[in-house]
DNA sequence: GTCATATTTTTACGCGCGTCAAAATCATGA
DNA sequence: TCATGATTTTGACGCGCGTAAAAATATGAC
């Protein structure tokens, strides 16, 4: 205690006796351990002047409860373990940062884990929410190669809800909450068809089943537009989740050729755009005005945080994360009551057209 | 089990007989329970001829250890808390995955949490840390108004290293790792002193003691090669984490008024910088050629990865993400392997200069 | 085959708290 | 003041595993 003051030497700053069990703090302050406990689960579940009481002595000592010794015996942990592909990309930074809120607000706490673009990692991450006894996980897929037996396993233990994209076919029946790729990618082609030339398709490394939905959207509602779909085929590979990178490699090799200089490209996402955008730029093709110059046009999907900031402004569809992230949390939370035995749910949410400078 | 076969559908897939506890996993294995416990621990505790039947064992059946009871008992939890004032911000998001790369390597289990800016919510994440019973945390601070006590109980408990910014003055003695800024900035602005103008400072809002420190070592650094120093007075508030926002409009507004159009301006981060780019492309600053036309150049700090990918790309300076990460970790895992009397250790790291066609 | 040493098994207790049942105490109204 | 339902206290057990000590067994050199 001492210690503290000389440590900190903050004056006035009293440090409240250290209490380290609820028996200890039963005693100090003149309640049974059972009714501290329960007032713990619940302060309204011990009579108002014994909460009143407990409340008051609680704020002149420091006791902090044993998260993990709580968590062990009740029914529930009250734990949630999120799963995504990378910290490093803003979407995903976006929808963590969502999903913690919503989660807070329930009294749930949130396990972060990064797969890294890595089935091997992705696996182990679910493990270790098994070994924690989460109550439910929201996984945001890698895709392709997953490991089904360790999410099989690990939906048997708590219910697990897909976000982002879909686990890819035959992996396992599971909820997922997304974004209607359908409606998304559709609103902005009729936006794109509208107010220019149709779009040809940039789209994503195939690593998870976006990949596909989106360029099948794009097909289907150029299809219903009667105009000639067009994707560009990928002069690099694109294996790894650097999107900027490979949306920066594949359209500098087509520009450097001369090609798509005029074009609309709908890009899969915006980090791809970014990158279609930089090369764009480094060409010179947007170098006249503020606003496109010549014909060409880029846009993208997601609206990510920095791309009102591109030059020119991206414009984008933005998909609804907070909705995405509540509706996640709500589902597992209904789950987590008894809801298992209901039959599997799909919850397809719209976005919103981003009108900006570059298209 | 068949339900599993029926539910994923996929052919050929065996569900393991799920093993419950401990005690169960050590009579269908065939050894005795406290010799598994060892096992878990350390295989190399145990005979290699034992390690190699458990572990054969163990394959074929389903068995997770309780992670929250393991922990329980073991005078280590080998939980490492980590909190950040958002995620959406990539260097810290860099930060995170850094830190749990690291952490994986160590045998750690990361528990990351935002702060989301604000000091109440930053104190609610230390003590739930606190009660989570962690090995120790690593804490970027907000800086202003962090809860002193909360910080204060919980260097009580573990040991407590800081990253990216220093605790504001007096608030309590702990551990630091991160980027010297007298280094870094000096070495950005004896670039810039270099190579053209001497530059003037875009600081940023004072959230935390880094607002504070890169605009005194620009100020040292401008002395140093005899030129005037100064900074640009914003015309807008700036007490958010929104810095793209904040630099933008602090740059429109200057812009605007045709002020600083051909100045060479270093941002205090690469945030900033990104927004005042924006601003100048808007203002037609940057349209001359794909490098900067005019006088006008903006640096940054950091190297956001996405900095890159501007349109000029941002010339910076690179912190070294991962070696904070690492230091960070490994100071920890030192103090908890007893080091916890020594003296506080503060570690420096150096950035590297990253020029690129901005300035 | 024998003995010293290395491992494993037995046995038992503890961690901090959830939870249950029975006994004791409190609150309230007649 | 007493009855009675509501709360609290007592006392006790359990969770899954860490861990320590003593007894039993396996291993390896001779």
């Amino acid at each position: 205690m001492g210690q503290v003051c000389a440590m900190y030497g903050v004056p006035g700053t009293m440090a409240k006796p250290r209490i380290n069990t609820m028996k200890e703090l039963s005693e100090t302050i003149g309640v049974s351990r059972p009714t501290l406990s329960r007032y713990f689960r619940d302060p309204s579940a011990v009579r108002p002047s014994t909460s009143k009481k407990i409340q008051e002595r609680l704020s002149e000592v420091d006791y902090v409860y044993n998260f993990l010794t709580t968590r062990q015996n009740r029914k529930s942990t009250e734990l949630i373990g999120v799963i995504v592909p990378s910290y490093k990309d803003l979407f995903f930074a976006s929808l963590i940062e969502s999903i913690e809120q919503s989660a807070r607000d329930l009294g749930y706490t949130i396990i972060t884990q990064s797969s890294n673009g890595d089935t091997g990692v992705e696996a182990n991450a679910v493990r270790k929410l098994r070994s924690m006894s989460v109550d439910g996980a929201i996984v945001a897929p890698i895709g392709v190669g997953a490991d089904h037996d360790a999410f099989a396993a690990a939906s048997e233990d708590f219910p697990l809800v897909f976000v982002d994209s879909r686990p890819v076919r035959s992996m396992l029946v599971a909820d997922f909450v997304g974004t209607d790729n359908t409606q998304s990618i559709g609103a902005i082609v009729e936006y794109l068809c509208r107010t220019g030339d149709p779009p040809v398709f940039l789209g994503m490394p195939h690593l998870n089943a976006n990949a596909e939905e989106r360029e099948h959207a794009y097909r289907a509602k150029m299809l219903e537009l009667n105009h000639d779909a067009k994707a560009i085929e990928p002069a690099v590979a694109g294996g790894s989740w650097e999107f900027e990178a490979f949306g920066y490699a594949v359209m500098d090799d087509c520009f450097g050729r001369r090609e798509f200089t005029n074009s609309t490209i709908l890009c899969a996402n915006d980090r791809i755009a970014i990158g279609a955008i930089r090369a764009a730029n480094k060409h010179g093709l947007f170098s006249r005005g503020g606003i496109a110059g010549g014909g060409l046009r880029i846009a993208g999907h997601d609206d990510h945080p920095l791309s009102q900031y591109m030059f020119p402004a991206l414009t984008t569809v933005a998909q609804d994360v907070e909705g995405i992230a509540d509706a996640a949390i709500q589902l597992l939370a209904q789950r987590a009551r008894g809801g298992r035995s209901t039959e599997t749910v799909e919850v397809f949410l719209n976005a919103a057209m981003m009108p900006r400078e570059s298209a």
